[in-house]
DNA sequence: CATTTTGACTGACTACAGTCATTATAATTT
DNA sequence: AAATTATAATGACTGTAGTCAGTCAAAATG
């Protein structure tokens, strides 16, 4: 089954690796993540189940690591945009903006299917959590960035946490994309996110103790 | 297999959903949700698999059956205490102190196992989801009455949609709880719940538009 | 060059959730 | 009472993720 074109062990793994990644990629984009098994997987890549064990924990893992590629190309695409109009803008405006972004990207770049696996995969723990926290680490610190320019600026109070509240911007983004998901199709992302980051933003008590 | 004691053919699909029902959460209590078949659940109930079926949807809707019947428990005793606290505490403590106790909730008298493969099983939507959105129907209520009488005693904005603003609440302990699930144990929901809403509640904005 | 070690690779295997054609029998109709 | 209908119950079956003892060849060691 294994040509030998290339010598070394070594590359010979990494080409099986890829192999196997590309092939799986194949299937999902044609069948989608639900109605693709290993088994078809590894038949159609021509190695054996076990070789799939060898290069990846789960088949969870896998899609994850389909799914953090597809986000890499995004990420720096509107992590510019968003860095770039940090001065121009006001802070709150951006917040939003940057929440909604993300939303966007979530619902129609990434998708209902990859995301639901992926947290299906979180839950089950046959992923390293870290792998996905790097995921949210850039979204994390554009955050902060926002936050923290908008307290220099004046518009936010000054006795945020910055750390906190971002972490909880990015949490507020994680749980109503769960939500989405249980939800789906009856829940429009882009709108709960806005919706949420306003109350967020404006809070709900009448008087501000400043 | 079967003893004809009760005749009636009604009472008998009964029994054995209820022989069922018991027997799963006997085995459950004893080794974890995880670590229980539906092979060893109807070996030990003495009913075949097929019968299993009859009864219950998937083995995620047994576990959530059991799950509403733990929260049905609960619930009565501090929507009650909630209810009767309206008019002497702060709509603000009560918003804090009743996020506070669902979360205390969530993680001690549910618990992480239970809650994990609830989830689990709403994301496969192998049950429906109306089972686990009434759950939430009651908590919704009583947010929306704190809300209301933090509008009425001039705590909260006027310009709140009660009704928007419960549902927030409700789907950010959802997430938070989602999160704490894949974090589990190195999440601590009470706090992260408690940090939320005070988030949620006082705004980031310096000045308030009212 | 000969030997040992490493680790990629294999595929039969297990464990599990869920299905379905079939059977048995209580309830209903004639 | 006999025939019909409805449905609870059955268990062998399917499809799937993940495992593991064993194979084999490349690399390291002497």
């Amino acid at each position: 089954m294994n040509k030998k074109k290339t010598g070394g062990r070594k590359e010979q793994a990494i080409e099986t690796k890829k192999k196997i990644y590309e092939t799986a990629g194949r299937l999902f984009k044609k069948n989608g993540f639900d109605n693709v098994s290993v088994d078809s997987i590894v038949e159609a890549a021509g190695v054996s189940k076990g070789s799939f064990y060898v290069h990846f924990h789960s088949k969870g893992s896998l899609i994850t690591a389909l799914g953090a590629d597809l986000v890499a190309k995004v990420d720096s695409e509107y992590k510019s945009y968003f860095e770039s109009s940090l001065s121009e803008k006001k802070a709150t405006d951006l917040l939003i903006l940057f929440a909604e972004k993300i939303a966007e990207v979530i619902a129609h770049t990434l998708g209902y299917d990859l995301i639901k696996c992926t947290y299906q995969a979180q839950l089950t723990r046959t992923i390293n959590l870290e792998s996905t926290l790097s995921y949210n680490r850039d979204v994390y610190q554009i955050f902060e960035k926002i936050i923290s320019r908008g307290i220099q600026q004046g518009e936010f109070r000054h006795d945020l946490d910055i750390g906190t509240v971002a972490n909880h911007c990015v949490m507020s983004i994680r749980g109503l994309t769960f939500e989405w998901c249980i939800r789906y199709p009856d829940f429009n992302l882009t709108d709960q996110v806005v919706k949420h980051f306003e109350i967020l933003l404006s809070g709900l008590r009448k008087q501000q103790p400043v």
